[in-house]
DNA sequence: TTAGGGTTAG
């Protein structure tokens, strides 16, 4: 670095280009440092520069050091420290200077110093802020979705009369947009006098990135009445509401529309071209595109990928991540999160052992987050914990989005007083967070818990959504809390302004079926004013089914099948009914349907995770390497339970088996209790026996867990399709309403 | 010498 002794400077040339050539004694005058400032391509370069500035005194000059700060804070090695240090040495830095670094500040990693930036300008500068003060500021506001902030800065812009400077309004549009004030940001456009193509780009912005893409195509459309030119950005927010919109026929009129109209073609419209298209599932015109496009980058790459692996086919998606120039985080994460949600954890979990076997890139937060999602499906908490303290170790903050899957990953494995820490120790909790956690309580039983935690969330001014009412709802059918239920139910509109949608409907004909109202439940269907889907029909039968009620359950699973004729939950729920009332032709009846349609009962599984590993039991199974140790322990457990006293419930042995020779062992060969057998002889006694299960715990299964746990003294935790069963000392916490 | 709007993964 250059010290203030130097007397000359003197810099090598740059091995690749012409670059000037520093040795000139800038002590002559400051203009050649002017002209030396713009030339220079490294900080050193700069940092010599500014210490002969520093010599010559040209930093009282306002514009000498202007050049300096925007060269420092601005260029493509720029450093927002070091402009600032330079800044503290400007004798009086006038209103550009103070521009240049808020600037700088609203479009760095840190816009909150940009917002504080500009309070000291309004302490320390003798001008005050301008026409180019006011959008730098408003954006480091929308970049913090600070409403409060921004909205301060439109006052003042007002009160110094700058209210209808077009550039500080359009800047207000994007600003209300990205606080998520539709409205507000509607209101500024509508008032703004002069539209220019950016005052409607912004509008249709926000439009598209507020989950209102039919409006922000109307206005698309009005602004092609206006006779106002759309250009390139115009077409990108465009194409972004016909993905989100998924209007494959709109997107490819735009694209046509852009051909004809001839915008320029470049890298961001074709890659928004790119991603209208795969998200409208038509990968093959995103082939077409992606083959003909003159420049590819990172995003193009990925865009195609995440195509591939959307529709299901990771044939091609695995030869696109292959063929890519380089495979950044994002190309790792559509792998990953593409599994996951195609119901496919363990595939999700292969990928990312194969990221981190491959050193780089780093996870980031979104890999995290997706693979924390895998292990709450698998209820494999070791890795999940794992990466809790890989977060902790790499120091990484934990965001809501995080927060929310590590309490929902610990939750969904099991151990929730670890789901409650995490919510606990941190400062920030979106309505992500609290529904979670709410989530959380109500599987595992805790239904007042949860009602008292949806009351805090209220207190702290966290506004429910519609998920927040679908956790709430599920605490109080989980615990039969009825008429508490009925009251959120029905307060959901009124008091919360979320009109209740068909999940809420199905949660309430499940308090109210579960509970033994199933008068009251059929009311609520026959008033919905949405029509009931399968899963409110199957929440009712469900009902049936614990009530012995068959008449209503016939009906319902006539309505069910009319619905989803394959659906095969209704077929065994049905026949279930039948065997238990002692229905037998009906069951036969309904068997042969079944055989006749091809359609097959899911098979149960359950899977237990032991040293890392996820071990998994289909009923009979005897696949496992340790098969034999496991079937002598069943034998084991059936003598033992015989001894006390434990007679099978037989409704349960007559009921759906799929293989015919299985009906004498089905029952002590259930895939929970392999499971069961196979965590006690691989797990100490001191550790939990955490199963989970793919469909609903047979009620033999769930009586035989309770006696097992008092008579091995062990912790069993089982977790079905809805729930979680905490089996301890002979009894569950579900208190056998589940 | 300064300004506003755009594409990828949860």
């Amino acid at each position: 670095m250059a010290s203030l002794s130097t007397p000359l400077i003197s810099l090598p040339r740059h091995p690749n280009s012409s670059s000037p050539s520093f040795s000139t004694d800038l002590r002559l005058s400051s203009h050649p440092a002017l002209s030396l400032i713009d030339q220079c391509t490294s900080i050193k370069q700069l940092k010599q520069v500014h210490a002969q500035m520093l010599r010559t005194g040209a930093l009282f000059d306002p514009y000498s050091a202007s050049k300096l700060i925007t060269a420092s804070a601005l260029s493509s090695f720029s450093s927002l420290d070091y402009a600032r240090q330079v800044f503290d040495q400007i004798p009086q830095p006038n209103v550009y200077t103070w521009n240049t670094l808020i600037r700088a500040y609203a479009s760095s990693s840190d816009p909150a110093e940009s917002i504080l930036i500009f309070l000291e300008m309004l302490d320390h500068c003798s001008e005050c802020p301008d026409k180019y003060t006011y959008p730098f500021a408003i954006k480091a506001a929308s970049e913090l979705r600070a409403l409060q902030v921004g909205r301060g800065f439109h006052g003042m812009a007002i009160k110094a009369s700058l209210g209808s400077d077009i550039y500080i309004l359009n800047s207000l549009v994007h600003f209300y947009g990205s606080c998520g004030d539709l409205d507000l940001a509607r209101r500024v456009f509508v008032k703004t006098p002069k539209k220019d193509v950016v005052s409607w780009n912004s509008m249709i912005t926000v439009f598209a990135q507020g989950n209102c893409p039919q409006e922000a195509l109307e206005l698309f459309k009005e602004m092609e009445a206006e006779n106002v030119k759309p250009n390139d950005v115009t077409m990108v927010s465009v194409l972004s509401a016909c993905a989100k919109k998924v209007d494959l026929e709109f997107g490819r009129w735009v694209c046509s529309h852009i051909q004809r109209n001839e915008i320029k073609e470049n890298l961001t419209l074709n890659n928004a071209m790119l991603d209208m298209y795969v998200k409208c599932g038509s990968v093959e015109d995103a082939k077409r595109l992606f083959d003909r496009m003159p420049e590819k980058d990172i995003v193009s790459w990925t865009t195609m990928l995440d195509g591939y692996a959307q529709l299901g086919n990771y044939e091609e998606a695995w030869r696109v991540f292959a063929a890519m120039p380089s495979q950044d985080i994002a190309a790792w994460n559509v792998l990953i999160s593409s599994y996951e949600q195609s119901g496919k954890p363990k595939e999700a979990l292969a990928v990312f052992n194969e990221l981190q076997k491959s050193k780089s890139p780093k996870p980031d937060e979104v890999t995290l987050v997706s693979t924390l999602a895998a292990c709450a499906q698998l209820g494999a908490i070791d890795l999940g914990g794992w990466i809790h303290v890989y977060i902790k170790k790499q120091v990484m903050k934990l965001n809501c989005h995080l927060t929310t899957s590590l309490i929902d990953m610990y939750a969904k494995c099991g151990d929730l007083d670890k789901a409650l820490e995490v919510f606990n120790s941190v400062e920030r909790r979106d309505v992500f967070v609290w529904s979670a956690m709410i989530a959380g309580l109500a599987m595992h039983g805790q239904g007042r818990d949860a009602l008292e935690f949806f009351s805090k969330m209220l207190e702290a001014k966290v506004k429910p959504n519609a998920v927040t009412f679908t956790n709430v709802l599920c605490a109080c059918s989980h615990t039969g809390l009825v008429d508490e239920g009925r009251t959120f139910f029905y307060q959901m509109e009124p008091v919360y302004g979320i009109l209740p949608g068909i999940k809420h409907y199905a949660c309430m004909v499940d308090i109210l079926g579960r509970s033994g109202n199933l008068d009251e439940a059929v009311e609520l269907i026959e008033k919905m004013p949405i029509p009931p889907t399968a899963s409110v029909w199957g929440a009712l039968l469900g009902a049936c089914k614990l009530h012995g009620n068959v008449v209503l359950a016939e009906k319902a699973c006539s309505h069910l099948l009319e619905l989803d004729p394959r659906n095969h939950g209704a077929y065994v729920l049905l026949s279930n009914i039948y065997a238990e009332t002692g229905k037998w032709d009906e069951v036969s009846g309904l068997r042969k349907h079944m055989r006749d349609a091809g359609i097959k009962k899911e098979p149960g599984c359950s899977s237990i995770e032991v040293n890392g590993s996820v071990h998994e039991f289909l009923v009979g199974d005897n696949s496992h390497p340790l098969c034999k140790e496991i079937y002598s322990k069943l034998d084991e457990m059936a003598l033992r339970l015989k001894s006390n006293g434990y007679v099978p419930n037989k409704s349960h042995l007559l009921q759906f088996v799929e293989e015919e020779d299985m009906k004498d062992h089905a029952l002590i060969l259930h895939s929970e209790k392999l499971a069961i057998a196979f965590g006690l002889i691989s797990l100490s006694p001191s550790q939990p026996i955490q199963v989970v299960k793919n469909l609903r715990v047979c009620g033999d299964c769930h009586s035989v867990a309770k006696i097992i746990s008092k008579l091995y003294d062990r912790e069993i935790l089982l977790r079905d399709r809805y729930r979680f069963h905490h089996f301890r000392d002979g009894h569950c916490s579900c208190n056998d309403y589940w």
